[in-house]
DNA sequence: CGCTGCTTTGAAGCCCTTCAAACCAGGTGG
DNA sequence: CCACCTGGTTTGAAGGGCTTCAAAGCAGCG
């Protein structure tokens, strides 16, 4: 059930057999949420965290006149709110975006885990880390990409974050966000969200099919988006 | 000498004797640093973090034709890579916007604190935590706050942050960052940062005089920024 | 007192937005 | 089983916020 997110602790840290144990039992309970449910509200205070094991989920905050803004996209595996662990209550939204299924691990446990297991609080001290290298290499995206390189580059990541979960094929995998939920990624409008899509489309780079994101040109792809992954931290095992 | 950093951490979290003495003990050298000198670079191993006494620096990521973006503004009493100690290497340089005054604080007793003091580490996990929420501020302006709103936001976090380590008047601050500096935090040009400065000075609601920023009228400065501070998470309490 | 780096201003242009409407696919009910 | 409805996609035309390019103004400093 957790197994995704063994993958991905264990793609960048070595867990111990005991570390296992210790997070299998932290999980209490799983649910399922609709799409585009809500299912952690910005400021409520907080007493568990949410682990995603399927579907795809993100942070949102807003403005006043209603302009949103997605800060990060989570797949199954990522644990969409453990900062909440730390910050009892979150500065933003955390909203389902297809169908979901998540196991919630209280609070108490991983005050436990942080009592018990100094280096496997490492481990998940690492893993709010690289959510904030992710937010800072959004910030370049958003402060300085164009809006075709942002695009390329969001695919690119997602490429290789589920690949690490073994959800992407060598050149696709399964998307099913609305091109208004890629604005919101992205900080623009649908409109031209359909346009970059258009012309990458036209040029044989990226592509849609049956619900699945298929790069056509992966080179190309990485190549405009200036893709450099070293920030999501692939080949560090710190101790 | 670190006491605006024990101001930090304070301001959101109780210390005790014993973990103050702690992290006085953490502390091995202190150095200086001129202006626009890069005291981290990026995919270099790191060995110890930087806690920044005086001055200001930044996190700062840029692409291939020179174009440049800070991801965080960092003050007197913050931790400027605190993340470098789970992460080992950053995935982004940091540099001293003005002269600067730093304490070194080698991994290893940070190591130490995570083994003897669990909730010492909560409250650096909380501390990182707590960049990353920044982190997700600027996305939001980043990707749909206009240059104005954005501009505003900037130093309405400035003075509150500067306002928690005592260093910051009702109005106004010390502030010698360049507008090329503020531009490379907005995502936006120089000149277009000249203009809106203008158009701020203009109204009356945002001037500069002898290094220093006045914020001449707050209110309007938060409106145009919708400025909420809870982000920056100065009433919790967290165990 | 002349460098040097920062600030300021103008003119022109472009990337992305705004507004508006047509198109299309999938699900529902008559 | 088709007609309809709804939410998402696509396209066009016009406009604006910010950039680009260029140059002048200005302050601090050796």
């Amino acid at each position: 059930m957790i197994e995704r997110h063994l993958l991905k602790l264990r793609r960048r840290n070595d867990i111990s057999d005991d570390e296992e144990r210790a997070i299998r039992g932290a999980v209490s309970e799983v649910r399922e949420y609709p799409a585009d449910f809500t299912f952690i509200k910005r400021h409520k205070e907080l007493h568990h965290s949410t682990m995603l094991l399927e579907g795809l989920a993100c942070r949102l905050k807003d403005l006043r006149d209603g302009e949103r803004q997605i800060s990060e996209l989570h797949i199954p595996g990522d644990f969409a709110d453990l900062h909440s662990f730390t910050l009892k209550h979150l500065d933003h939204d955390l909203i389902a975006l297809t169908p979901c299924k998540v196991a919630l691990v209280p609070h108490a446990r991983l005050k436990e885990i942080s009592e018990r297991f100094p280096h496997l609080t490492r481990v998940y001290w690492f893993a709010t880390n690289l959510d904030a290298a992710i937010h800072r290499e959004w910030e370049l995206s958003l402060g300085r990409r164009s809006a075709t390189s942002r695009l390329a580059h969001l695919f690119c990541e997602l490429h290789v974050r589920l690949g690490i979960v073994g959800l992407a094929g060598e050149k696709e995998f399964q998307f099913r966000l609305t091109q208004q939920d890629l604005a919101d990624c992205l900080g623009l409008t649908v409109v031209h969200v359909n346009r970059v899509l258009k012309d990458l489309r036209e040029r044989g780079i990226l592509g849609f099919k049956s619900g699945r994101a298929q790069l056509l040109d992966l080179s190309s792809l990485k190549e405009i988006a200036e893709f450099d992954p070293t920030y999501l931290y692939l080949d560090l095992r710190p101790r």
